[in-house]
RNA sequence: GGGUGGGUAGCUCAGGUGGCAGAGCAUCGGCCUUUUAAGCCGGUGGUCGAGGGUUCGAAUCCCUCCCCACUCACCA
């Protein structure tokens, strides 16, 4: 069926002229001795002293200007693109010949040669010796307008990154981002490690799991959704500071802001409060920001954003009342929340609890306020079934969460470290289970044991790390900033019989 | 799942009052030894998202379905 189409069988056809010449169209190594950038820095030096520029340089054609007996070439590699010539008289007729007809943009060569400045001031590297490195059989994207489809663009990563500078860009700050972090928490003596993906119990978020079956031990097990309760263990055996950035998996509807499987940095550290790990988000953010950017301050979406500490902390029904204007402190039941924001534009589930309605107004009213980095504190219990009560205050959690730039980056508490108020908490969203919330979690009774054996005090902290390089790449969806985002499967449509 | 917009050559896009399916780039052939979106001349390339219907005739009108984007719902 491919084969069919014109353009891959010209290229198939020189794929075997190239054979018949004796050569290899796909080659196993070329020994390069500058990348591109280097190459053009190592010019700029010589040039002082005016001796030659030797390079041997390896990339993908990516533009051919013919002029008969000469021919310019652009070619990229990671680091940058630079212009190549070919001329007649320095490869001779057989291998210029061989350029001609059977090198294609797209295909990966080697060239080896003088680098020089043109007539028009252009560094060019003079190649007096090339070798095809790589067959090229399908054409790329256009080379002026790029790769614009967007769907060709999530679904053919590659092409993408190869068109769209600016999106390997955005990778490139991603793996930044997070080797900033991990330089961030190792400076301060965490370690990190690594906890199961699989899981006998779903636990340590509000939400739904996928599903997948043990054959040898013939049972269901869950794709975390958080790894919240093992790095809990860990705190009880002893480990005092500890971090893991992996992948989540919720079962959940794709928006801008969720793909069902995430990044999260968890992170859990002994003998402190939410208080420490507020101080500790902050100088993270800060840090990473300056890494990345040697500044704090940043554009999101049209906004200009400083992320110097400190941010400013906002009680939660504080919030509520300055945003949506109702008072929901002084109510406890769902009935009565529920005729608190009877007037506003609100749309609520049937079942939707005192908790439920709370959050839907932060969300609703609250979030999209929060453009300056802003940490709403102290939640209603309802909401947070691993959270530790709030000094003084029984109907609230210490529990922060960090917003920038209407973003919703993060999570974090002082974590509950009694076992008997833990098994209550779990009973309590067990009833919420059984009358139909599906997101509820459930009695994880191997954890509520390793509470029992002693958990030392501690705070412990997530963090989205798609949505941070959202805020620092300043993309406005999360496709942007994961390099294979879900989406639909493509459906063979099958003639009917 | 609902609403709106979209899907035409490998890529970027026109066409759309029903009447031979187009351009630029890519690709192929020819000319051309300093171009850089090189240029000039000539070709190839299409299930117009899929299926069905109306019609003498459908890319265009109607129905069903698929996929994408935005948005609402759901959720982190």
């Amino acid at each position: 069926m491919e084969e069919k189409q014109e353009l891959y069988k010209q290229r198939t056809e020189k794929l075997a002229r190239i054979g018949e010449l004796g050569e290899e169209p796909f080659r196993y190594s070329y020994s390069r001795t500058h990348t591109v950038r280097q190459a053009y820095e190592r010019y700029e030096e010589n040039k002082a002293g005016s001796s030659d520029t030797n390079v041997k340089l390896a990339g993908r054609l990516v533009a051919l200007r013919s002029h008969g007996k000469s021919t310019f070439a652009d070619l990229k590699d990671d680091s940058g693109k630079i212009q190549i010539f070919f001329g007649l008289q320095d490869l001779g007729q057989e291998k210029y010949e061989f350029l001609a007809k059977l090198v294609n943009i797209g295909d990966f060569i080697g060239v080896e040669g003088g680098v020089f400045t043109t007539r028009t001031n252009q560094v060019t590297v003079r190649v007096q010796n090339f070798s095809l490195l790589t067959k090229s059989l399908r054409p790329l994207p256009e080379k002026w307008h790029g790769l614009k489809d967007i769907e060709t663009r999530l679904r053919q990563r590659y092409l993408d990154l190869l068109s769209n500078d600016e999106v390997r860009e955005i990778f490139r700050k991603r793996s930044g981002i997070i080797k900033s972090i991990r330089e961030f928490l190792d400076a301060r003596a965490y370690i990190e490690v690594e906890t199961p993906m699989l899981h006998p119990i779903p636990g340590g978020a509000t939400a739904r799991p996928f599903v997948t079956h043990h054959n040898a031990l013939d049972r269901d097990l869950y794709l975390r959704v958080a790894p919240e309760l093992y790095l809990k263990r860990l705190i009880v055996g002893g480990f005092e500071q500890v971090y893991e950035i992996n992948r989540n998996f919720r079962n959940e509807g794709l928006s801008p802001r969720h793909n069902p499987e995430f990044t999260m940095l968890e992170l859990y550290h002994a003998y402190v409060d939410y208080e420490y790990v507020m101080s500790l988000v902050e100088e993270m953010i800060n840090h990473v920001a300056r890494t990345l950017n040697g500044s704090t301050t940043l554009t999101y979406q049209g906004n200009a954003i400083d992320v110097k500490a400190p941010w400013p902390r906002m009680p939660f029904f504080q919030a509520i009342r300055q945003f949506a204007g109702v008072d929901m402190e002084p109510i406890s039941d769902a009935d009565a929340a529920r005729e608190a924001v009877s007037n506003l534009t609100l749309d609520l589930d049937p079942s939707a609890g005192y908790g439920k309605i709370c959050d839907e107004l932060l969300k609703t009213y609250v979030r999209p306020n929060l453009i300056s980095p802003t940490f709403i504190v102290d939640y209603p219990v309802e909401l947070s079934p691993l959270a530790k009560s709030k000094r003084g205050n029984p109907r609230l959690v210490e529990r922060f969460q960090p917003f920038i730039g209407g973003l919703e980056i993060g999570n974090a508490f002082s974590e509950l470290n009694d076992p008997i108020e833990q098994r209550r908490r779990f009973e309590s969203q067990m009833k919420l289970r059984e009358r139909g919330d599906e997101e509820a979690q459930r009695l994880d009774e191997d954890f509520v044991t390793a509470l029992e054996y002693g958990m030392p005090p501690a705070g412990g902290l997530g963090i989205g790390i798609d949505r941070l390089v959202m805020l620092l790449t300043d993309s406005s969806t999360i496709k942007d900033v994961v390099l294979f985002p879900q989406l639909r499967t493509v459906t063979e449509t099958v003639p009917e019989e």
